[in-house]
DNA sequence: GTCTATATGTTGATAGAC
DNA sequence: GTCTATCAACATATAGAC
């Protein structure tokens, strides 16, 4: 438990260096030799850490989602207060979900993937894929549900606010402009909290 | 112009071959190679009618754009009786947009070309999906602002349906699921159009 | 754990006969 | 217009010394 944490510096760097490649040009047009050249390491120490491209993936996909879904219930869980509307509504928190300020042109890193072969043709990356937005879809369907609304519309209404999100991304990547998404948002905003407060 | 269609045979082949693997597997993962064995031409054959892949692939995203927006204006153009509000009702025919049966799993043929890096790094064929999402939000633009909308809301809506259409199918993508998109474009409808008449 | 050298397949494209 | 043969570069590793 001691000194598990000491021989991780190269590992760490590896899996850094790979899930900011595969947030820019995607995991299958990334090489395992771009990574290691990136990173500054040797041929051999790459494979030494993962064996294969696909263990490799596994870590970098793994890290991401897991950061991505720390931010969106930073967003959705508001201040922890544990006080039934002590925090922030629970429908200005899913505004707060879907508002919050993204690198539209570059994508969402998760949601990228579901068109990425090189992912959705690897069971094991794909699972960490499906897994990320049944949790997120949970979250802001839970949110919907602690907000009054009927289990049903809860479920509907929280995967529009996530489909808005990713189809920003696409919006924003597909015309150039970032206020694509933006827009996006408004428009969705405007029919489901009329009244946000922000 | 009469001798023009003559000698198209085998050039078409390619193109829809062409189109069918890059909807199946995208732009970057598609190999020349793989286009002309699943026409059954030979290699010579291919690069005398497109003497590189960019030029294959400019004809076939060329040609799936325009088969996917004479389908949106389809829904989104009414029944053509040119009488204002003698044919659908504008905005229940933007609610037919996004409510039309899709093949949610196997992603939009167009959308998923954003995160298609062999794409989006081509300036040609950027340029083909970009005008794809002008034409189509400006479609749906038009269509919200003849129900009545003033412009800037018609803006944002019609980019939030587009989005939520694009979302969706994200979001059926990621969880294997084709209700996912299903529930997403309920949770929209429900919002913009709570009477819609279906 | 890290290094250099090497292996094997595939990619996008070209050459030149028919 | 179509064919077979070939190519240089790159992808994903593997081998084996240090």
């Amino acid at each position: 438990m001691v000194a598990a944490m000491v021989t991780t510096g190269t590992r760490e760097r590896l899996v850094t260096t790979a899930q900011r490649l595969f947030a820019s040009q995607g995991v299958g047009p990334t090489s395992p030799r771009q990574v290691l050249e990136a990173s500054g390491v040797g041929q051999g120490s790459l494979y030494h850490h993962f064996p294969t491209k696909h263990d490799l993936a596994v870590a970098a996909v793994g890290a991401t989602v897991e950061q991505a879904l720390t931010a969106a219930r930073r967003d959705l869980e508001g201040d922890g207060s544990g006080d039934p509307g002590g925090g922030v509504e629970a429908l200005d928190r899913v505004v707060a979900y879907v508002t919050r300020p993204r690198e539209a042109l570059a994508g969402c890193k998760v949601g990228r993937l579901t068109s990425d072969q090189a992912v959705m043709d690897d069971d094991g990356l794909r699972d960490v894929v499906t897994a990320y937005f049944v949790r997120l879809l949970a979250a802001v369907t839970a949110t919907l549900r602690e907000a009054g609304l009927p289990a049903d519309a809860a479920r509907d209404r929280a995967h529009a606010a996530v489909a808005v999100v990713q189809g920003g991304y696409v919006l924003a990547r597909a015309t150039g402009d970032e206020d694509a998404m933006r827009a996006a948002v408004r428009g969705f905003v405007a029919l489901l909290a009329p009244e946000a407060r922000r």
